[in-house]
DNA sequence: TCAAATCCTTGACCTTTGTCAAAAATAGAA
DNA sequence: TTCTATTTTTGACAAAGGTCAAGGATTTGA
């Protein structure tokens, strides 16, 4: 069992979820300029995240059931950000305040050690996602990330993971032909 | 003080550092395919992270004197990774070994803490990486970075930041101008 | 189940950025 | 300092991907 089964395992079994939230398609689970320091498992739907900026919007993260997902940047600096969380469909999760969750970490040594390879682990993924856009043609980016999460693309509307792989749609559905 | 300056001065002053070395403009302080867990300090110099795919260069990472720097990747992993470190100019660096600097780190609770918080820090800074090159024009990413790294221009040749930024050498030119 | 909304695809066109080549400027080494 | 190698700039051109618009397909929710 890996670090992060270990924690999900243990907020489960201590009954640590503060509580849940049902969204519907489109409803923000968090807005732009607010504050966030939840940790959320999706139970079931999808969710991403994205921010504005004067070009539009692009989406950083995407996210489907049993998962967990937090809008990072305000959990971590606990201040109001500019990342926008949304439900791609009907979508059910539970939720931890970071205050608790860490209370919940820091009173055991193994809690501790498991949230630190956790964030090893976090760091990990984000090299990758790191040369995912990097890589400048659209078809390597595309079979990149096909190769890595073919769920995602029975999971997701298209239009949103063209968004996460830096291009427009029609340049994702072009790509899918060939 | 924050944590990665109250790490860096337990490193020094319990005399952590393993060794040390010089490096010529243009030598690997790592190579494709090799494993490296080392942690580095650069003394003076300069030096860039970057990877060879079928499209050509990309860089990840440009630091310069007084900075920490890892193959972050084989760092975590404990495997062989084609990420290269290289100089862009004579280089001094020192060092500790993955495995006695984590033995430093749990040998204090205030070290683990800090070090929590320097790999939580490390995602947050990740997170800017990850906006930085999803920003789509060419004009937009150039300041961003500018204006968080205005001492960058100073210290690397433009050619490496170009590449960092995802554009040619000659579209950075180009931007300078206007 | 059906209507409406959303999403995906396709085509024509245009803009932006990359490529290549050469000259100018700068930095490095002897 | 001077010579050489490297980097930066500039221009002409090519090509990749974006934009816009419309039609078809799929999904959603009443």
């Amino acid at each position: 069992m890996d670090a992060q089964a270990f924690l999900f395992n243990e907020l489960n079994t201590h009954h640590v979820w503060e509580g849940e939230r049902v969204l519907k398609r489109g409803e923000e689970l968090k807005s732009a300029r607010s504050i966030d320091t939840r940790l959320y498992f999706i139970e079931y739907g999808a969710l991403r995240i994205y921010f504005h900026d004067p070009e539009g919007e692009h989406t950083m993260r995407l996210r489907y059931s049993d998962n967990l997902i937090a809008a990072l940047d305000s959990f971590i600096s606990e201040k109001p950000t500019d990342l926008i969380i949304e439900a791609l469909k009907e979508t059910k999760v539970k939720y931890v305040e970071k205050k608790r969750y860490m209370e919940f970490v820091n009173s055991s040594v193994e809690r501790v050690s498991a949230w630190t390879e956790s964030l090893t682990h976090l760091i990990f993924q984000q090299l990758e996602r790191e040369r995912d856009i990097l890589t400048q043609s659209p078809v390597q980016r595309y079979l990149r990330v096909l190769e890595r999460s073919p769920q995602l693309f029975q999971e997701i509307p298209h239009k949103y993971i063209a968004s996460y792989l830096r291009m427009t749609p029609e340049t994702l559905s072009r790509l899918k032909k060939s």
